[in-house]
DNA sequence: TTTAATGTACCGAACGATCGGTACAAAATC
DNA sequence: GATTTTGTACCGATCGTTCGGTACATTAAA
């Protein structure tokens, strides 16, 4: 198995159990490789498991999120860009997020440093599309910190009532509220 | 030590630990209470102490949340009777969210029948204030909904970034902005 | 061209530590 | 004296991790 299929995998699992309840056997179980095998393609352990896979979606965000939000088309087509590749990470609604799992897990310490950077980014990449639509400095970052809520906050709910509608009712009227 | 100061306890334990990652080790040296004792109380072990920590916050909402949304007073005061009681379970934001944590544990599907209907209870009850203000039934859901998405989302994120900020600034706005 | 050496991927078995949970007698409380 | 609560000791199972070693393809030396 290669190293990119084997890394989503292994999100796939952190999302669906834990980080803690993504033990050494299921991951060994899900992915097909011995327990030995996993410590030669991460010598550091479970940690360094989460850890590429949060380098991994640092690389998948850049190619799949911030050259749209980025790019020289019109605000809502950024913004419609955005939320197609958010529907395509989280699977629909289907999914939880890696970032929160890993923020609630006990060992979130360890993790702060690559989350935390992950937010303010986006936080202030989005702001940058909505202050391009006309919108002052300050109220696009206060809509751009409430996108990342939000985002967060419906796949929290669609897990928990275990339907992807909350999730895929925001990424639809996301842009055009945005800039409303 | 009396059965609700333990299950306090247990509830600040498992939203900074997780459900996998509150061990009972650490249950016994944190509640002070050795296995047996925890075993008196909770004869069904840790999940019983998680299903409790469910049962004892079903009760806290209808004392000092549902009691105020479902008041005499006006939509705006009931709201703000809302926020005032969310700024207080969630320690300002200084906290996760129990519903959040076990909603992402591994074992979620154990306590789902537990969180499921405190979601809708409490958008159907947000609605109904809403209406109540005049609005409409189906925008008064959609809000409500949101309002929910916009707590969990705004307590992740203040995990996240280590700051209560963007939780204090939601419970700021959210009453007027509900109403407008 | 053959042979030896190296690197990569993988695995079964076992490590010590900790997991959640239990038995039972002592102690505290009523 | 009866009941509730607790401390001690312990259980089998599983935890994350490591060991010794195999298979095989690539490279270097003979």
């Amino acid at each position: 198995m290669d190293k990119p299929t084997l890394i989503r995998s292994l999100l796939s699992i952190f999302r669906e159990y834990g980080y803690e309840g993504a033990s050494l056997s299921k991951i060994s179980e899900r992915t097909g490789l011995g327990k030995a095998s996993l410590y030669h393609h991460f010598p550091n352990g479970k940690q360094q498991m989460a850890q590429d896979v949060l380098s991994y979606l640092e690389q998948w965000r850049e190619d799949h999120i911030f050259i749209h939000l980025q790019s020289n088309v019109s605000p809502i087509e950024r913004l419609e860009a955005l939320t197609y590749s958010l529907k395509q990470v989280y699977e629909n609604g289907h999914v939880a997020c890696i970032l929160a799992v890993l923020t609630l897990s006990e060992a979130h310490q360890t993790f702060l440093p690559q989350i935390q950077p992950v937010f303010t980014r986006l936080i202030e990449s989005i702001s940058v599309v909505l202050q391009d639509a006309g919108i002052s400095e300050e109220q696009a970052f206060e809509r751009a910190q409430d996108t990342v809520i939000r985002i967060q906050g419906s796949l929290i709910l669609s897990r928990a009532l275990q339907s992807p509608k909350p999730f895929l009712q925001l990424m639809d009227k996301l842009p055009k509220q945005l800039l409303s």
